[in-house]
DNA sequence: ACCTGAACACCGTTCAAGT
DNA sequence: ACCTGAACACCGTTCAAGT
């Protein structure tokens, strides 16, 4: 009487409730009101749970319309990507973990697409294309991760993420910078640094490709 | 009569041996030969072991002398950076975990300063300077994740990066490359997307500060 | 000081048995 | 078909007890 979807439904409950490390078999079978042997009748293991909850959330995601821009569509597809992930930390985990691209089914490949097709269209070869994608999906699974742990200590005690001194004759720049670091982590910069990536593979992918404000 | 060092070079086989995964307290006290609760004597716990390892690997680091130029100065700390890291993937792991420039002392941060140093002196402010260390260490730890896990078939069966059939109509330029993708997808690319986004990072951060080809 | 076994509170997963 | 308890092979960590 369990079904697919309760499953999933009871496993995001768990997850929104307690939080991602907390989501055991265990748990969840408890959360369903059924033993933990009773949940391998319908998963094949944890990771299969993991990879079904991705697709089914993806798969719900919202799809805007992409730009006809080539260049913006990069960047639009890749904050959605960003988006999607950011709301959901544990889903960055799974993918770094069990591959991304080969992993999903076509409801999320829209966003690769518009990656690949941005670039492809912006006049890189296949090789630049890829090299595109590749380099802004470790750019926006880094800053997921990294930012995902470092929100560890939302309220709670000291935030452990920079001490402030520094010797400054071994390292000037980081005691300059010492007292401001902290609230500079903190910013989110994902866009900006994705603007900048992105101007700067296709420039170097396809340099004469589009000039400074220039059309099709 | 455990010391730490014996603990750390034990730590260090085991993981060596038998893969970052496989390193538990109770498998390290077998390697030593110790009960598992002995262990409890020298190390706080798991992660303070971790943290030990780590600070004193990255100590044993050889240090290159730094580029004057300050474009080189980031581009060559980066790449420290990254191949001390690639050479311990688990490093990685507990740096995302742990937050990164926080916990090290000082002998681990002069890659970190020879980055912001970098930046300062190329003419970015105090904000864009960290702004740019923060951008590549997003896409160092996310190469550095992504690859770890991805090489975890090195010669088993298929490997399941990249299925290579995609609906043409939905996704073409994800069609059209699928036969190459597994074969770019191994390429090691890091250095190329590196220079590409510091150049950016730095022209968007200080666009006078050098021309192509400029001195100081 | 340094080390120990027993115990606590967990994991993922398998398997023979029940309805 | 669907579900179960018991069991296996593990975890990290604590604590009272030993030398």
């Amino acid at each position: 009487m369990t079904s697919r979807a309760e499953i999933l439904t009871a496993t995001r409950r768990l997850i929104d409730r307690d939080g991602w490390e907390k989501l055991t078999i265990r748990r969840l079978a408890a959360e369903l009101g059924i033993g933990p042997t009773t949940l391998y009748h319908h998963i094949r293991d944890k990771e299969d749970l993991l990879v079904q909850l991705l697709e089914h959330h993806i798969s719900q995601l919202e799809r805007p319309e992409l730009p006809a821009d080539p260049r913006d569509r990069v960047i639009a597809s890749a904050t959605a990507l960003h988006d999607a992930l950011a709301a959901w930390p544990w889903a960055a985990e799974v993918l770094t973990t069990d591959g991304f691209v080969g992993l999903l089914d076509e409801s999320a490949l829209w966003m690769v697409e518009g990656i690949v097709s941005g670039a492809d269209e912006h006049g890189c070869t296949q090789e630049q294309s890829v090299h595109v994608f590749r380099s802004i999906w470790y750019y926006t699974v880094g800053e997921i991760l990294v930012r995902a742990h470092s929100v560890q200590w939302p309220s709670g005690g000291e935030p452990p993420v920079f001490r402030e001194t520094f010797d400054a004759e071994k390292v000037p720049h980081l005691a300059a910078v010492s007292g401001r670091w902290h609230e500079l982590a903190l910013r989110d910069t994902y866009r900006d640094g994705l603007r900048t990536f992105v101007d700067g593979l296709l420039a170097a992918g396809a340099p004469g490709a589009r000039g400074p404000g220039g059309g099709a």
